[in-house]
DNA sequence: ATAAACTTTCAATAATTACTGAAAGTTTAA
DNA sequence: TTAAACTTTCAGTAATTATTGAAAGTTTAT
């Protein structure tokens, strides 16, 4: 395969998995041309690079930069501020996670946490179901906390050798 | 909290966290309504509790099924059909992780394997970047395909087992 | 100060995704 | 068969999400 399409079909993968993971499919897409990219780019190359607008690169990157996986790059004598992408695959794996767990795993723990006490006649059939669905969920999800944070302690890398060893 | 402004609370954020993660609001909130359901639901009934169209609940009933998160079951002697959803959560985060794997996963790894080997000068700054990304990625995946398998794989608990002793 | 070079914002618009509801399809019972 | 009871489909519409581009904002050099 030619390197340019091997080039686009990357940027258009990278993209489709971005959007069916609720991520803005366009910011997925500047973030592979960033990953694959040997140089710091402009905003300007970015939005040649995908044909989109100044306005759509702009708030793209930002985004990508609050994610933490993009950075500016100031190059000594231009006023162009530059980007480049964190490399380290499992860094950028890493940072993801933490990133979501931020956003959406804190915010349904407190939930599930206000939803441990009900008020009522405990012995209804839908109050039993209701609290025993919560209880495991409250359950399931500090479990997968612990692993989470486990995973994201940079100085905790027992959990990566233990997997490593189990994956032959 | 009372037990209906409870669980409304959980239909809201379990749709919000489906639509987070790129899953239909409304086939998240139908499943958070079975979830906690003590007994089977008929589409006419999940329709007024949120309050949708029939094709919408029959739609979002349908996608579910394919899921593999809920099934049909028919109580004699009635035409309709009801619904109920797997209750085990551990179950339920299984087949969710075989169903993205399947859906997802494999996609994405023919694409790298593809990607592996381009024409061009391999001596030039893009083609040893992007092989380099693509080799990461291959790896990467790699590992995570077959650590999804182990958890997938139901005479495997090895990996769960060990987690747990991890988590305090 | 001024203006050139650049970045950010955001109202208007486009594109995508989800929903409705009525018509078509299917199953069951008599 | 027929028709009642139910399920499915899908064209039209609504709601949501993403994008554009021009104006406003900022920074830097002189």
């Amino acid at each position: 395969m030619e390197f340019n399409e091997a080039k686009a079909q990357f940027i258009q993968t990278w993209g489709k998995l971005g959007s069916e993971w609720g991520i803005n499919r366009t910011m997925a897409q500047v973030h592979a041309i960033l990953l694959i990219s040997p140089k710091a780019m402009s905003a300007e190359e970015i939005m040649n690079e995908l044909s989109i607008s100044r306005g759509n690169a702009n708030m793209n990157i930002r985004d990508l930069i609050n994610w933490n996986l993009v950075h500016k790059e100031l190059i000594p004598g231009d006023r162009k501020e530059y980007f480049t992408a964190e490399k380290d695959i499992w860094e950028v794996a890493r940072r993801i996670i933490k990133e979501r767990k931020k956003r959406e795993m804190e915010p349904v723990l407190k939930v599930i946490n206000q939803l441990k006490t009900i008020e009522g006649d405990q012995q209804s059939a839908e109050i039993k179901e209701f609290s025993s669905m919560i209880n495991q969920l409250d359950s399931f999800v500090g479990k997968m906390d612990k692993s989470v944070n486990l995973l994201l302690n940079e100085n905790e890398n027992k959990l990566f050798s233990i997997l490593f060893k189990l994956m032959s």
